[in-house]
DNA sequence: TATATATTGAGCCCCAGTATCAAATCAATC
DNA sequence: GATTGATTTGATACTGGGGCTCAATATATA
Protein backbone atom coordinates (compact mmCIF):
# COMPACT_ATOMS: atom_id res chain seq x y z
CA UNK A 1 0.00 0.00 0.00
CA UNK A 2 3.00 2.20 0.78
CA UNK A 3 4.27 4.24 -2.53
CA UNK A 4 7.77 4.51 -3.27
CA UNK A 5 9.16 7.51 -3.73
CA UNK A 6 11.08 7.69 -0.51
CA UNK A 7 13.25 10.96 0.09
CA UNK A 8 15.06 13.57 1.66
CA UNK A 9 12.54 16.00 4.15
CA UNK A 10 12.73 18.57 1.80
CA UNK A 11 9.87 21.17 2.31
CA UNK A 12 8.43 24.39 0.72
CA UNK A 13 9.64 25.92 -2.26
CA UNK A 14 13.12 26.98 -3.45
CA UNK A 15 14.00 30.24 -5.22
CA UNK A 16 14.38 30.64 -8.71
CA UNK A 17 18.11 31.79 -9.13
CA UNK A 18 17.63 35.42 -9.16
CA UNK A 19 21.11 36.34 -10.30
CA UNK A 20 20.40 34.60 -13.40
CA UNK A 21 20.21 36.92 -16.77
CA UNK A 22 16.43 35.77 -16.42
CA UNK A 23 16.00 36.15 -20.19
CA UNK A 24 15.20 32.81 -21.14
CA UNK A 25 11.48 32.43 -22.83
CA UNK A 26 10.51 30.18 -20.38
CA UNK A 27 11.20 31.86 -17.42
CA UNK A 28 9.49 35.15 -18.63
CA UNK A 29 6.08 33.24 -19.63
CA UNK A 30 6.19 31.75 -16.45
CA UNK A 31 6.71 35.07 -15.00
CA UNK A 32 3.93 36.59 -16.76
CA UNK A 33 1.60 33.76 -16.53
CA UNK A 34 1.90 33.30 -13.09
CA UNK A 35 1.64 37.27 -12.05
CA UNK A 36 -1.64 37.66 -13.84
CA UNK A 37 -3.31 35.43 -12.14
CA UNK A 38 -1.56 36.38 -8.75
CA UNK A 39 0.45 33.28 -8.36
CA UNK A 40 4.55 32.88 -7.66
CA UNK A 41 6.60 31.64 -10.85
CA UNK A 42 8.58 29.13 -8.40
CA UNK A 43 11.29 26.84 -9.47
CA UNK A 44 9.32 24.06 -9.34
CA UNK A 45 6.68 25.50 -11.95
CA UNK A 46 9.55 26.28 -13.90
CA UNK A 47 11.01 23.28 -13.95
CA UNK A 48 7.50 21.45 -15.02
CA UNK A 49 7.18 24.14 -17.96
CA UNK A 50 10.64 23.19 -19.21
CA UNK A 51 9.93 20.11 -19.34
CA UNK A 52 6.60 20.57 -20.73
CA UNK A 53 8.11 22.57 -23.52
CA UNK A 54 10.78 20.03 -24.52
CA UNK A 55 8.43 17.28 -24.94
CA UNK A 56 7.77 16.76 -28.57
CA UNK A 57 4.59 14.75 -27.48
CA UNK A 58 1.97 15.13 -25.16
CA UNK A 59 2.61 14.13 -21.74
CA UNK A 60 0.28 12.87 -18.61
CA UNK A 61 1.05 14.04 -14.88
CA UNK A 62 2.55 10.86 -13.76
CA UNK A 63 4.66 10.60 -16.94
CA UNK A 64 6.12 13.86 -15.96
CA UNK A 65 6.58 13.37 -12.50
CA UNK A 66 8.96 9.84 -13.38
CA UNK A 67 10.86 11.99 -15.45
CA UNK A 68 11.21 14.80 -13.57
CA UNK A 69 12.27 13.09 -10.22
CA UNK A 70 15.35 11.55 -12.46
CA UNK A 71 16.78 15.33 -11.76
CA UNK A 72 14.94 16.99 -9.29
CA UNK A 73 14.28 14.06 -6.16
CA UNK A 74 12.67 16.54 -4.79
CA UNK A 75 9.65 17.13 -6.46
CA UNK A 76 6.82 16.16 -5.46
CA UNK A 77 3.87 14.20 -6.71
CA UNK A 78 1.11 16.53 -5.89
CA UNK A 79 3.18 19.36 -7.02
CA UNK A 80 3.08 18.77 -10.57
CA UNK A 81 -0.61 17.79 -10.42
CA UNK A 82 -0.95 21.21 -9.05
CA UNK A 83 1.50 22.89 -11.43
CA UNK A 84 0.08 21.35 -14.65
CA UNK A 85 -3.44 23.04 -13.49
CA UNK A 86 -1.71 26.09 -13.00
CA UNK A 87 -0.42 26.17 -15.77
CA UNK A 88 -3.28 25.58 -17.50
CA UNK A 89 -5.03 28.12 -15.90
CA UNK A 90 -2.25 30.46 -16.68
CA UNK A 91 -2.79 29.77 -20.51
CA UNK A 92 0.67 28.35 -20.76
CA UNK A 93 -0.75 24.50 -21.25
CA UNK A 94 -3.30 22.82 -22.71
CA UNK A 95 -4.95 19.89 -21.27
CA UNK A 96 -7.49 17.40 -22.91
CA UNK A 97 -8.47 13.79 -22.58
CA UNK A 98 -6.13 10.44 -23.83
CA UNK A 99 -8.17 7.24 -24.25
CA UNK A 100 -8.15 5.67 -21.18
CA UNK A 101 -8.65 7.86 -18.56
CA UNK A 102 -5.52 10.12 -18.09
CA UNK A 103 -5.46 14.00 -18.59
CA UNK A 104 -2.67 14.62 -21.41
CA UNK A 105 -0.85 17.74 -21.20
CA UNK A 106 1.15 20.22 -23.88
CA UNK A 107 3.03 23.44 -23.47
CA UNK A 108 0.78 26.19 -25.54
CA UNK A 109 0.88 29.75 -26.34
CA UNK A 110 -2.45 30.80 -27.37
CA UNK A 111 -6.00 30.33 -26.23
CA UNK A 112 -7.39 26.62 -27.52
CA UNK A 113 -6.57 23.80 -29.67
CA UNK A 114 -7.87 20.96 -30.82
CA UNK A 115 -5.25 18.28 -31.77
CA UNK A 116 -4.73 15.04 -34.08
CA UNK A 117 -2.72 12.31 -31.91
CA UNK A 118 -1.23 9.10 -32.90
CA UNK A 119 -2.19 6.90 -31.13
CA UNK A 120 1.34 4.19 -31.66
CA UNK A 121 4.20 7.16 -31.06
CA UNK A 122 1.84 9.94 -29.02
CA UNK A 123 2.78 12.71 -31.12
CA UNK A 124 0.43 15.68 -31.35
CA UNK A 125 -0.05 17.91 -33.87
CA UNK A 126 -2.38 21.20 -33.27
CA UNK A 127 -5.45 21.95 -35.15
CA UNK A 128 -6.17 25.77 -34.75
CA UNK A 129 -9.65 26.84 -33.97
CA UNK A 130 -10.19 28.15 -37.39
CA UNK A 131 -10.50 24.82 -38.96
CA UNK A 132 -13.70 24.12 -36.57
CA UNK A 133 -15.39 26.96 -37.86
CA UNK A 134 -17.75 26.35 -40.67
CA UNK A 135 -19.04 22.73 -38.92
CA UNK A 136 -19.62 24.71 -35.64
CA UNK A 137 -21.49 27.33 -37.55
CA UNK A 138 -23.67 24.66 -39.20
CA UNK A 139 -24.18 22.41 -36.36
CA UNK A 140 -25.81 25.56 -34.62
CA UNK A 141 -28.01 26.77 -37.08
CA UNK A 142 -29.03 23.03 -37.70
CA UNK A 143 -29.67 22.18 -34.45
CA UNK A 144 -30.35 25.69 -32.71
CA UNK A 145 -27.50 24.86 -30.10
CA UNK A 146 -25.13 28.31 -29.41
CA UNK A 147 -21.64 26.86 -29.04
CA UNK A 148 -19.40 28.18 -26.44
CA UNK A 149 -16.58 25.39 -26.74
CA UNK A 150 -15.63 22.43 -27.87
CA UNK A 151 -13.28 19.70 -27.60
CA UNK A 152 -12.04 17.63 -30.75
CA UNK A 153 -9.76 15.04 -31.20
CA UNK A 154 -8.75 13.05 -33.79
CA UNK A 155 -6.68 9.47 -33.15
CA UNK A 156 -5.10 7.37 -35.58
CA UNK A 157 -1.61 7.35 -37.54
CA UNK A 158 0.74 10.26 -37.99
CA UNK A 159 2.61 9.98 -41.70
CA UNK A 160 5.81 7.99 -39.76
CA UNK A 161 3.98 5.95 -37.78
CA UNK A 162 1.72 5.30 -40.75
CA UNK A 163 4.84 4.31 -42.78
CA UNK A 164 6.62 1.65 -40.57
CA UNK A 165 2.87 0.36 -40.04
CA UNK A 166 2.61 -0.91 -44.29
CA UNK A 167 6.75 -1.82 -43.86
CA UNK B 1 -10.66 -0.37 1.95
CA UNK B 2 -13.19 -3.54 1.72
CA UNK B 3 -16.12 -2.87 -0.73
CA UNK B 4 -19.48 -2.99 -0.04
CA UNK B 5 -21.70 -5.24 -2.40
CA UNK B 6 -22.34 -7.99 0.56
CA UNK B 7 -24.87 -10.23 -1.43
CA UNK B 8 -25.20 -14.31 -1.66
CA UNK B 9 -23.15 -17.42 -3.46
CA UNK B 10 -24.79 -17.04 -6.60
CA UNK B 11 -22.00 -18.34 -8.92
CA UNK B 12 -22.31 -18.98 -12.99
CA UNK B 13 -24.92 -17.84 -15.29
CA UNK B 14 -28.27 -18.14 -15.17
CA UNK B 15 -30.28 -19.40 -18.42
CA UNK B 16 -32.89 -16.95 -20.08
CA UNK B 17 -36.43 -18.05 -19.70
CA UNK B 18 -36.48 -20.62 -22.09
CA UNK B 19 -40.46 -21.35 -22.10
CA UNK B 20 -40.91 -17.46 -23.21
CA UNK B 21 -42.18 -16.08 -26.55
CA UNK B 22 -38.52 -14.25 -27.04
CA UNK B 23 -39.93 -12.13 -29.73
CA UNK B 24 -38.81 -8.74 -28.43
CA UNK B 25 -36.30 -6.82 -29.66
CA UNK B 26 -33.39 -6.92 -27.20
CA UNK B 27 -33.72 -10.39 -26.76
CA UNK B 28 -33.19 -11.13 -30.72
CA UNK B 29 -30.41 -8.48 -30.92
CA UNK B 30 -28.74 -9.95 -28.41
CA UNK B 31 -28.88 -13.52 -29.48
CA UNK B 32 -27.31 -12.00 -33.14
CA UNK B 33 -25.47 -9.70 -31.87
CA UNK B 34 -23.84 -12.20 -29.56
CA UNK B 35 -23.87 -15.44 -31.82
CA UNK B 36 -21.74 -13.15 -34.37
CA UNK B 37 -18.91 -12.98 -32.43
CA UNK B 38 -19.09 -16.43 -30.71
CA UNK B 39 -20.67 -15.48 -27.76
CA UNK B 40 -23.54 -16.65 -25.72
CA UNK B 41 -27.16 -14.47 -24.97
CA UNK B 42 -26.84 -14.85 -21.37
CA UNK B 43 -29.81 -13.56 -18.54
CA UNK B 44 -26.85 -11.06 -17.30
CA UNK B 45 -26.30 -9.73 -20.64
CA UNK B 46 -29.79 -9.37 -21.64
CA UNK B 47 -30.65 -7.10 -17.91
CA UNK B 48 -27.62 -4.92 -19.15
CA UNK B 49 -28.54 -4.37 -22.61
CA UNK B 50 -32.49 -3.98 -21.98
CA UNK B 51 -31.28 -1.44 -19.07
CA UNK B 52 -29.23 0.29 -21.67
CA UNK B 53 -31.73 0.72 -24.15
CA UNK B 54 -34.36 2.03 -20.98
CA UNK B 55 -32.12 4.78 -20.24
CA UNK B 56 -33.08 8.19 -21.84
CA UNK B 57 -29.32 9.35 -21.60
CA UNK B 58 -25.76 7.97 -21.36
CA UNK B 59 -24.71 5.91 -18.24
CA UNK B 60 -21.60 4.72 -16.51
CA UNK B 61 -20.78 1.10 -15.79
CA UNK B 62 -20.86 2.35 -11.74
CA UNK B 63 -24.20 3.80 -12.45
CA UNK B 64 -25.71 0.77 -14.59
CA UNK B 65 -24.53 -1.57 -11.86
CA UNK B 66 -25.82 0.23 -8.51
CA UNK B 67 -28.92 0.95 -10.92
CA UNK B 68 -29.31 -3.10 -12.06
CA UNK B 69 -28.14 -4.10 -8.27
CA UNK B 70 -31.81 -3.12 -7.13
CA UNK B 71 -33.94 -5.48 -8.98
CA UNK B 72 -31.00 -8.03 -9.39
CA UNK B 73 -28.70 -8.75 -6.65
CA UNK B 74 -26.93 -10.82 -7.58
CA UNK B 75 -25.26 -9.30 -10.40
CA UNK B 76 -21.82 -8.52 -10.23
CA UNK B 77 -19.57 -5.50 -10.64
CA UNK B 78 -17.27 -7.25 -13.19
CA UNK B 79 -20.03 -9.26 -14.81
CA UNK B 80 -21.47 -5.02 -15.65
CA UNK B 81 -18.16 -3.23 -16.77
CA UNK B 82 -17.43 -7.14 -18.93
CA UNK B 83 -20.76 -6.89 -20.25
CA UNK B 84 -20.72 -3.22 -21.59
CA UNK B 85 -17.40 -4.46 -23.51
CA UNK B 86 -18.93 -7.13 -24.86
CA UNK B 87 -22.03 -5.27 -26.04
CA UNK B 88 -19.88 -2.62 -27.77
CA UNK B 89 -17.98 -5.36 -29.18
CA UNK B 90 -21.28 -6.51 -30.81
CA UNK B 91 -22.26 -3.32 -31.76
CA UNK B 92 -25.04 -3.19 -29.79
CA UNK B 93 -23.76 -0.25 -27.19
CA UNK B 94 -21.28 2.83 -27.92
CA UNK B 95 -19.10 3.87 -25.82
CA UNK B 96 -16.96 7.00 -25.39
CA UNK B 97 -15.60 9.31 -22.88
CA UNK B 98 -17.37 11.50 -20.23
CA UNK B 99 -15.44 14.33 -19.03
CA UNK B 100 -13.57 13.25 -16.02
CA UNK B 101 -12.48 10.28 -16.55
CA UNK B 102 -15.26 8.03 -17.06
CA UNK B 103 -16.66 5.62 -19.89
CA UNK B 104 -20.22 6.26 -21.22
CA UNK B 105 -22.57 3.82 -22.23
CA UNK B 106 -25.13 4.04 -24.56
CA UNK B 107 -27.47 1.76 -26.67
CA UNK B 108 -27.45 2.02 -29.73
CA UNK B 109 -27.17 0.78 -33.63
CA UNK B 110 -24.57 2.64 -35.80
CA UNK B 111 -21.06 3.03 -35.32
CA UNK B 112 -19.93 6.29 -33.59
CA UNK B 113 -21.55 9.52 -32.83
CA UNK B 114 -20.49 13.20 -31.54
CA UNK B 115 -22.37 15.59 -29.37
CA UNK B 116 -24.02 18.82 -28.65
CA UNK B 117 -24.06 18.69 -24.89
CA UNK B 118 -26.02 21.45 -22.99
CA UNK B 119 -24.16 22.73 -20.27
CA UNK B 120 -26.86 24.03 -18.22
CA UNK B 121 -29.52 21.24 -18.52
CA UNK B 122 -27.25 18.23 -19.70
CA UNK B 123 -29.40 17.71 -22.49
CA UNK B 124 -27.64 15.59 -25.07
CA UNK B 125 -27.98 16.14 -29.19
CA UNK B 126 -26.18 13.42 -31.41
CA UNK B 127 -24.03 14.24 -34.78
CA UNK B 128 -23.72 11.63 -37.02
CA UNK B 129 -20.30 10.99 -38.14
CA UNK B 130 -20.42 12.28 -42.04
CA UNK B 131 -20.78 15.66 -40.42
CA UNK B 132 -17.57 15.69 -39.52
CA UNK B 133 -16.19 14.03 -42.97
CA UNK B 134 -14.78 17.14 -44.72
CA UNK B 135 -13.35 18.25 -42.17
CA UNK B 136 -11.17 15.01 -41.58
CA UNK B 137 -10.28 14.61 -45.37
CA UNK B 138 -9.22 17.60 -45.39
CA UNK B 139 -6.69 17.38 -41.99
CA UNK B 140 -5.43 14.23 -43.56
CA UNK B 141 -4.27 15.44 -46.61
CA UNK B 142 -2.86 18.78 -44.68
CA UNK B 143 -0.84 17.12 -42.09
CA UNK B 144 0.22 13.50 -43.91
CA UNK B 145 -2.27 12.07 -40.65
CA UNK B 146 -4.32 8.76 -40.88
CA UNK B 147 -7.39 9.87 -38.86
CA UNK B 148 -9.28 6.26 -37.33
CA UNK B 149 -11.42 8.04 -35.10
CA UNK B 150 -12.20 10.64 -33.20
CA UNK B 151 -14.17 12.72 -30.18
CA UNK B 152 -16.11 15.68 -30.87
CA UNK B 153 -18.19 17.24 -28.42
CA UNK B 154 -19.07 20.87 -28.32
CA UNK B 155 -20.29 22.22 -25.26
CA UNK B 156 -23.12 24.47 -25.01
CA UNK B 157 -26.41 26.25 -24.66
CA UNK B 158 -29.50 24.44 -26.08
CA UNK B 159 -32.20 26.22 -27.69
CA UNK B 160 -34.38 26.00 -24.65
CA UNK B 161 -31.67 27.81 -22.31
CA UNK B 162 -30.46 29.86 -24.62
CA UNK B 163 -34.02 31.58 -24.82
CA UNK B 164 -34.39 31.07 -20.52
CA UNK B 165 -30.95 32.94 -20.75
CA UNK B 166 -32.25 35.86 -22.74
CA UNK B 167 -35.25 36.19 -20.46
C1' DT C 1 -26.65 -37.50 -20.77
C1' DA C 2 -21.74 -36.41 -20.70
C1' DT C 3 -18.08 -33.25 -21.71
C1' DA C 4 -15.68 -29.20 -23.18
C1' DT C 5 -16.02 -24.38 -23.20
C1' DA C 6 -17.71 -19.92 -21.82
C1' DT C 7 -19.45 -16.95 -18.20
C1' DT C 8 -20.17 -15.37 -13.70
C1' DG C 9 -19.38 -13.01 -9.13
C1' DA C 10 -16.51 -11.97 -5.21
C1' DG C 11 -12.62 -10.09 -3.97
C1' DC C 12 -8.45 -8.26 -4.92
C1' DC C 13 -5.12 -4.92 -6.95
C1' DC C 14 -3.81 -0.84 -9.73
C1' DC C 15 -3.42 3.83 -10.47
C1' DA C 16 -4.90 8.67 -11.78
C1' DG C 17 -6.40 12.34 -9.42
C1' DT C 18 -7.62 15.00 -5.13
C1' DA C 19 -7.63 16.59 -0.22
C1' DT C 20 -5.09 17.52 3.87
C1' DC C 21 -1.72 19.58 6.65
C1' DA C 22 2.62 20.75 8.67
C1' DA C 23 6.91 22.63 7.06
C1' DA C 24 9.25 25.75 4.15
C1' DT C 25 9.55 29.76 1.51
C1' DC C 26 8.40 34.18 -0.38
C1' DA C 27 6.80 39.17 -0.43
C1' DA C 28 5.88 43.03 2.02
C1' DT C 29 6.58 45.83 5.76
C1' DC C 30 8.88 47.78 9.45
C1' DG D 1 18.19 43.08 8.28
C1' DA D 2 14.30 41.12 11.02
C1' DT D 3 9.31 40.19 11.36
C1' DT D 4 4.99 38.69 9.70
C1' DG D 5 1.27 36.94 6.84
C1' DA D 6 0.16 34.60 2.62
C1' DT D 7 1.64 30.90 -0.74
C1' DT D 8 3.63 26.89 -2.06
C1' DT D 9 5.46 22.55 -1.36
C1' DG D 10 5.83 17.47 -0.41
C1' DA D 11 4.33 13.37 2.05
C1' DT D 12 0.53 10.85 2.81
C1' DA D 13 -4.01 9.08 2.81
C1' DC D 14 -8.11 8.59 0.37
C1' DT D 15 -11.44 7.95 -3.55
C1' DG D 16 -13.29 5.63 -7.29
C1' DG D 17 -13.19 3.62 -12.00
C1' DG D 18 -11.54 -0.12 -14.11
C1' DG D 19 -9.22 -4.62 -14.67
C1' DC D 20 -7.58 -9.35 -13.17
C1' DT D 21 -8.01 -13.90 -10.95
C1' DC D 22 -10.18 -18.03 -10.03
C1' DA D 23 -13.38 -21.37 -8.33
C1' DA D 24 -18.18 -22.24 -9.17
C1' DT D 25 -21.64 -22.65 -12.49
C1' DA D 26 -24.17 -22.48 -16.78
C1' DT D 27 -24.31 -23.36 -21.73
C1' DA D 28 -23.41 -25.64 -26.30
C1' DT D 29 -22.32 -29.70 -28.64
C1' DA D 30 -21.41 -34.50 -29.14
Amino acid sequence: MSRPHSSGSGRGTRSLPAGQPAAQPAVRDLSEGMAARGRRPTAQRLVVLEALRGAKRTVTAPELFDQLREDNPLIGRATVFRTLDSLVDAGLAQRFERPGHVYAYAACSSAHHHHLVCTVCNTTIEIDEAALGMLTRELESRHGFTVHHATLDFYGLCERCAQQESA
